[in-house]
DNA sequence: TATAATTTGTCCGTATGTATA
DNA sequence: TTATACATACGGACAAATTAT
């Protein structure tokens, strides 16, 4: 289940982030000395290549070179939009707390039942959860799973990372995650939670995630507390 | 300057829009198919489809098909990420004005020379903003472009798309966009233009833009109305 | 339930084009 | 001008997931 151009596309960040090719003019060995040092094929070597342009270290220019991309940006302790895999991962470093307000089955009404695809009436599970990570109130979470997908969740689950658990304990694959950026004004019990003031601006995501197969498994809402979320796309137009 | 994989992307996504696969099942023919209808090899084909996919457009399952993405998000008028190529471009259906607030020659100061990797003192161009979309204030703008790359702008330009003028009479091709989105606390000159009250909540976006080659040509900030601004971001995590 | 056919995914090799140094 | 290095495009073989039989 682990490609060649995986593994490589991996050895070649980590290689990127513990400063490795800094002493080489920030600049990737040519694609022919990747392949040589690899023993794989360039078409390889490219694909491998491809998913770190995707996600905004290097920037390849013809004729010249790879170039690793200025990490400036990358060390705003902005959340990277092509990385994300939950807070979980994005915050492996910093010290996460989450308190669960709220955990029930719920039916799905027409409206969540038209977002996530399900019947109304469909069995769900909703978490209400603040996140804090390093002691400050970052995040008020939403969250609707489908049972149907995700047929059992506990405290202990929750309180960890969700989706380390789909992926590791039911063996499902994330495909897919649609998600909607934008600012609004807190309401009463969210200011409240973040320790702000109502009508402060909070930055806030709606999010669709679908398995590799498609199935929407996972509607919620995350309200950011604006003094500590940011987004970071780092985009590539050819 | 066009190449087969490039003409083969745009048709197929225009006949996505068109509704032209609605028919079947909103799935696009095998890639078998495609290959003799267009008449290449699986591999051009494949990497057409791939900046489908990298676009949000199309969701391939093994074994199966590549699926047409439901478009509901799509439709909700945000902006996608994946495509940004300035306001012109993504909301070329609509009418968009713009009003001139500020145009004028300053010099690099030592916090946007670090920005924009440049000197202290070198020559900039400096503009402001304000958007306006059928009769909406939708967002405030302050850029910087270096002149070193963009050595001539006039308010005709200004006023229509600085974007397509660079591509098009300066034959240039933008390459990277980097953007921190974050939300925060309108100050009193960006409510007024934008008819909100101080205090009230923006969708700010932050953005640094290069050429192909990695130089950077644009440094901006772009303030926006939250009652009108959404972005989307479709991200697949295979 | 098991098998075969279908369809996308990975990987290889090669040749030629194009931008940069 | 020449060499370097990435980009495009072709062709083929086999693997893996899904669907149909």
């Amino acid at each position: 289940m682990t490609h060649k151009y995986q593994s490589i596309s991996l050895e070649i960040e980590q290689k990127i982030m513990n400063g490795h090719y800094n002493n080489t003019g920030n600049k990737l060995p040519t694609e022919e000395d990747l392949v040589n040092e690899y023993g794989v094929s360039r078409n390889t070597i490219r694909k491998a290549i491809d998913t770190l342009v995707k996600k905004g270290f290097i920037m390849p220019v013809q004729g010249s070179g790879m170039f690793i991309r200025d990490v400036s940006m990358k060390n705003s302790n902005a959340i990277n939009l092509e990385n994300f895999r939950g807070l979980t991962a994005d915050y492996q470093y910093s010290k996460i707390e989450t308190k669960l307000l709220e955990f029930q089955e719920v039916k799905a009404t027409k409206k969540i039942a038209e977002i996530m695809q399900c019947n109304v009436g469909d069995d769900l599970y909703f978490i209400n959860r603040l996140r804090i990570i390093d002691g400050k109130k970052w995040v008020v979470e939403y969250s609707y799973y489908n049972k149907q997908y995700i047929p059992f969740l506990n405290k202990e689950i929750i309180n960890n990372s969700i989706y380390n658990y789909i992926q590791q304990a039911l063996k499902k694959q994330i495909g897919y995650v649609d998600r909607i950026i934008e600012a609004g004004p807190l309401n009463e019990k969210d200011a409240k939670l973040l320790g702000l003031e109502v009508g402060d601006p909070a930055l806030i995501s709606t999010n669709k995630s679908m398995f590799k197969s498609g199935e929407i498994f996972d509607y919620s809402i995350d309200v950011h507390n604006y003094k500590y979320t940011k987004f970071l796309k780092l985009s590539n137009l050819l």
